[in-house]
RNA sequence: GGAGGGAUGGCUGAGCGGUUGAAAGCACUGGUCUUGAAAACCAGCGUAGGCUAAUACCCUACCCAGGGUUCGAAUCCCUGUCCCUCCGCCA
């Protein structure tokens, strides 16, 4: 959530920025509301003082020796008088505050200055590319084609659930652990993260807090829908998790950084996006990521963003895989963040760059929504943190990209250097 | 699944339905004292909104959340969430 104070009172410089994220804001409308807000506000306010005051006055009286009976009835013209006015402020007001507010959870947050204007991934700026893809001496395939004989089961995975689920076995099955193991053991061993395991299932508050609800619900998988119950949704990411655990609360200044990480299956329904990457693991209902999530001091959330965004790198270097990093443009960059990288790998069957992690910077915005704040020592005053969040990175895709990269001509998949530790003496998956 | 107990300011912890935004202690800030520090003593110390030149007054709201009773609710009732104890079940 954006600072409201800051709307309110630079309603056209915020329109302005979100213009370039691709939000429309109704300014008047803002606007409107506001001067509203107030004029309802003070007459509530008003009255409430004045009833508080002749309640004062009944106990006063009784004080005073009058029975409980005289004393009301001292007031009751009076009250019935403020009664009737106060119900009447009082549904005006609360309607103005929940539009207000529904107003300022969907707004996103604010592009940083140095995003590029542009509406879509085609906007997006390079900013370095690492390594060179591989020359091959066949024509490669991909990895659905690949994994067909070893182990990746795409029809198994529609048997059981539906489009968009996979089933992997044996090897292959083997390979995915050992991404994610070989991940986790980059963040915690060489940048210094704090592994967590994490629930995979949240109560709706936690998805606000990051930003997913209200906007989003869509998006996300829920469970036992019937009414009355506090509803459950599955996560779409750990970086709800990882983040909220910061939620309502109040840490000391020596506590930051905070470096978290975890390996979780995220759940995403996918909605609006039914034609995009139906063939192969691209973009499943469900896959794995390692997490990496960072709070930090609110002068320190840039310098962590280029930081974390060398984490991810550090684990494509490792397996020897090509790829670029690009800054995502205004019209591509996410409800929360005000920056974010995006790294691609080079998917050979493809013959193009896909997006395997995304890194970003969302200032205090989760942090509002979430009310994470540390003591800033220099004001004695509680303060909200910054968040960031990247993947470090997602399991399924980097698999796709390993078995695409490192293809034989017989369809067998070298396992790289990295990841032989991890895959107990295999080293060739066929 | 069943039966109880609990949720109060940064923390601990009081709080007969009526000047209680809330005792006390700790922590924190300023001061006195001291060569300095500690101790002791004094004072201050929540958040948000409105008003305002103002981080000064004043007003309003907030004692887990949402409803209700009442002239008046931190205090009584209902629902939800979370935590704890016991029983049952269970990997």
């Amino acid at each position: 959530m954006l600072d409201p104070r800051f709307v309110r009172e630079n309603p056209e410089q915020v329109a302005e920025l979100l213009r370039k994220k691709k939000f429309d804001l109704n300014v008047e409308e803002i606007k409107s509301l506001e001067s509203e807000r107030k004029t309802v506000q003070a007459s509530a306010q008003n009255l409430r003082a004045e009833k508080k005051q002749a309640s004062k006055q009944v106990g006063q009286l009784i004080g005073q020796g009058l029975s409980v009976d005289e004393a009301k009835a001292q007031v009751a013209e009076q009250l019935s008088k403020i009664d009737s006015q106060l119900a009447e402020a009082e549904v005006r007001e609360q309607a103005i505050l929940s539009a207000l507010d529904e107003i300022m959870l969907g707004l996103p947050n604010l592009p940083h200055e140095s995003v590029a204007d542009g509406d879509s991934e085609d906007d997006n700026v390079e900013v370095r590319t690492w390594g060179t893809p591989r020359e091959f001496t066949f024509e490669p395939k991909d990895h659905v084609d690949l994994g067909e004989k070893l182990g990746l089961d795409f029809d198994a995975g529609a048997k059981l659930s539906g489009s968009r689920f996979v089933v992997m076995r044996n090897k292959i099955a083997r390979l995915h652990r050992a991404l994610a193991q070989f991940m986790l053991d980059v963040q915690t061993g060489e940048h210094g993260y704090e592994e967590c395991y994490t629930p995979y299932l949240v109560h709706g508050h936690a998805l606000r807090g990051t930003g997913q609800l209200p906007k989003f619900e869509a998006d996300l998988f829920k469970t036992n829908a019937e009414e009355q119950e506090q509803p459950h949704y599955l996560i779409p990411t750990s970086e709800v998790t990882l983040t909220n655990l910061v939620a309502d609360s109040i840490l000391e200044a020596d506590q930051l950084p905070i470096k978290l990480t975890g390996h979780t299956p995220c759940f995403r329904s996918e909605a609006g996006s039914y034609g995009r990457d139906t063939r192969g693991m691209i973009r499943q209902h469900q896959f794995d990521k390692v997490e990496m999530v960072r709070i930090v001091h609110p002068e320190q959330s840039f310098e962590a963003l280029e930081e974390m965004t060398g984490n991810a790198e550090a684990v494509l270097q490792k397996l020897d895989l090509p790829y670029r990093v690009v800054a995502l443009c205004g019209g591509d960059l996410g409800f929360g963040a005000t920056k974010t990288y995006d790294l691609e790998v080079w998917l050979p069957g493809q013959q193009k760059f896909r997006e395997i992690s995304s890194v970003s910077n969302c200032l205090d915005f989760q942090a509002r929504r979430m009310q994470a704040r540390f003591r800033n020592p220099e004001t004695g005053k509680p303060e909200l943190v910054h968040t960031l969040n990247g993947s470090g990175l997602a399991v399924g895709r980097a698999m796709v990209a390993v078995m695409e990269n490192y293809q034989d001509e017989q369809g067998r998949i070298h396992v790289p250097e990295a990841l032989k530790p991890y895959m107990g003496g295999i080293e060739i998956i066929e």
